[in-house]
DNA sequence: TTGTATGCGTTATCAA
DNA sequence: TTGATAACGCATACAA
């Protein structure tokens, strides 16, 4: 590899100059033309491992997932690649298989590889870990929270209004007439599980129907679980009438499970699902779906962090509630 | 931060030595207890950037992928994450969202960021881009194409035996009978695609059976495509008493649609699909899958890609065939 | 506008 | 075993 200094014996200027022209800087129009032709002759490559040492600044921002395989974060994690490289920020992404030591080691890494900024999705993280969590926030690397909250922590995030999702979604099976409504949620520690969970109990509480705990099914947010989950509430001795299923994974696990009951939506079951993506949009008959904002989701966390990583301190901290939209579809039953 | 500068006057040490404790040299245990203690005390990190500048190693292997939310990829992803991790290195994940030219550029960009070593999921380069491509090369960073190959191109690659999978599977469906075999096909720019494509025209060839064109449906691997493919070959005047699916994706969308249509399998329609990952573990009555070595592509690819980078260049290039497995289930209905 | 000189934090060579 | 010192390639303050 070349470096600057090559470029200055090629042209004759000092490596002053050259770095100057690479940042941008003044230089007389014929040394532009002369470095520009060496920069090609001799394909130079500028060091980052040098620059970063001088600068202190890597343009890299971590991105640390509970998992690559699902949609709704993918899809994301996509948009934010896109808007930060407009920016000049790479992405380096990583993931901790939902498994909470990873999470924090997988967290150190990004720290430890000095990186500009950190989006997470955050799981496990709060509890007993929340100490950890802090000792590595005290770095001051700007870090936002995507999608979900830490209990406890003060972070900026963004979050959609998960509690009114549901509460919309489930209002809608009980002005259809239903009263035992089946719900799969995800894992009580993470908080969008939590937040629909309370949803869904509000509106039992708001039209005065008792809530029968053996119709709140908790998986873990994925496929085989929401399959699982539909089919123990299926089989119950009094099933409900109608299920929320409340995310990607677990809505299509459930979906699977009644076709596979050769049981029809609405016709033997009511059915609402989650995100708009991938195999949601292909169901037909279309199934009603809690679309959630991830568009703005994404590009409001890429915009907070690139305010952060520019010194941009105030209103610490941050924090959106995006609402979410009820695409409807002929997915519920009225009964009675 | 802190340095080794500080850690050498909070013991009275020299930097040498406390890199050389860093590195694992040789020091007296008096001193290493000392050094251990300052470096907890004044929460000592190696900056990385001052190391590789040093040392002209990242310790970085950037992985390529042509999309991130394509479960059969981030699977290996996970795989060679978790493998790599144990010799110390770490992932710079990227993905080109099927675009060529994204594709092109990420590469360039990792080879910008003096990754140790490359894998690579390819999707276009080949034709006009072969020479880009080949120039990239040039730079001599290891690079390791998994799953599909480019043509006319000498790299080291993992690969599944694609002609022999769909063989295989194709003449199960012609040894019980079926004569009109869908098949649902990727893009023929992929290797795979093609490959795949080769087998089931093999098949019909060896059994004297003529080849429909009208059969063989191009999607693009997705979900969508799969789906609307399906529709296409359930739709014709003379449609197809069998059909194969030649990725998880488009097995998906290709069921989807039957299962609306209300069509059993393998009571209406004969079905074989692709990668027993994610929903087609869960499809009741299980269907027959074509099972691709996921585990032993991964681990492969890595330990290729671990010697090249200790410099290890013999028998280059490397190429291995990887056999797939029919996991048979009652999918597919004896005719006549 | 250009050049000189310094330092970023680490590793590695060579003497002590 | 330890220490002094010279790179690594770049950016930048300051002088010219």
């Amino acid at each position: 590899m070349s470096t600057i200094k090559d470029i200055a014996q090629y042209t004759g200027l000092s490596i002053a100059t050259i770095s100057k022209y690479i940042n941008g800087g003044n230089v007389l129009e014929r040394n532009r033309e002369r470095i520009a032709e060496a920069i090609d002759a001799l394909d130079y490559k500028v060091n980052l491992a040098a620059r970063i040492l001088k600068t202190r600044r890597t343009m890299i921002v971590g991105v640390l997932l509970p998992s690559l395989t699902v949609p709704f974060f993918s899809t994301i994690c996509a948009i934010i690649e896109e808007l930060l490289k407009k920016e000049g920020y790479s992405i380096i992404l990583c993931s901790y298989y939902d498994d909470r030591e990873e999470e924090l080691e997988k967290l150190r890494f990004l720290l430890n590889q000095s990186v500009d900024g950190i989006l997470l999705v955050p799981q496990y993280i709060g509890g007993e870990d929340i100490n950890a969590f802090s000792e590595l926030r005290e770095r001051k690397t700007p870090l936002v929270l995507m999608d979900r909250s830490i209990p406890g922590c003060e972070c900026d995030r963004v979050l959609a209004d998960n509690s009114n999702a549901t509460y919309d979604a489930v209002e809608q099976f009980v002005v259809n007439g239903h009263k035992r409504i089946g719900i799969i949620i995800g894992p009580p520690e993470i908080s969008t599980a939590y937040e629909r969970r309370v949803g869904y109990e509000r509106v039992h509480h708001d039209y005065a129907i008792p809530v029968d705990h053996a119709l709140i099914r908790v998986g873990d947010y994925s496929i085989g679980s929401g399959y699982s989950a539909m089919s123990d509430l299926l089989n119950m001795e009094n099933p409900p009438t109608a299920v929320i299923g409340t995310n990607h994974e677990m809505t299509m696990g459930a979906i699977t499970y009644a076709y596979e009951r050769k049981m029809r939506i609405p016709g033997d079951i009511s059915f609402i699902g989650y995100d708009e993506i991938q195999l949601t949009k292909i169901i037909n008959p279309p199934i009603t779906i809690v679309m959630q904002p991830i568009q703005e989701i994404a590009e409001l966390c890429a915009r907070i962090l690139l305010r952060r990583m520019q010194g941009d301190d105030s209103s610490f901290p941050l924090v959106y509630r995006l609402k979410t939209n009820l695409l409807m579809h002929e997915s519920i039953k009225r009964i009675r």
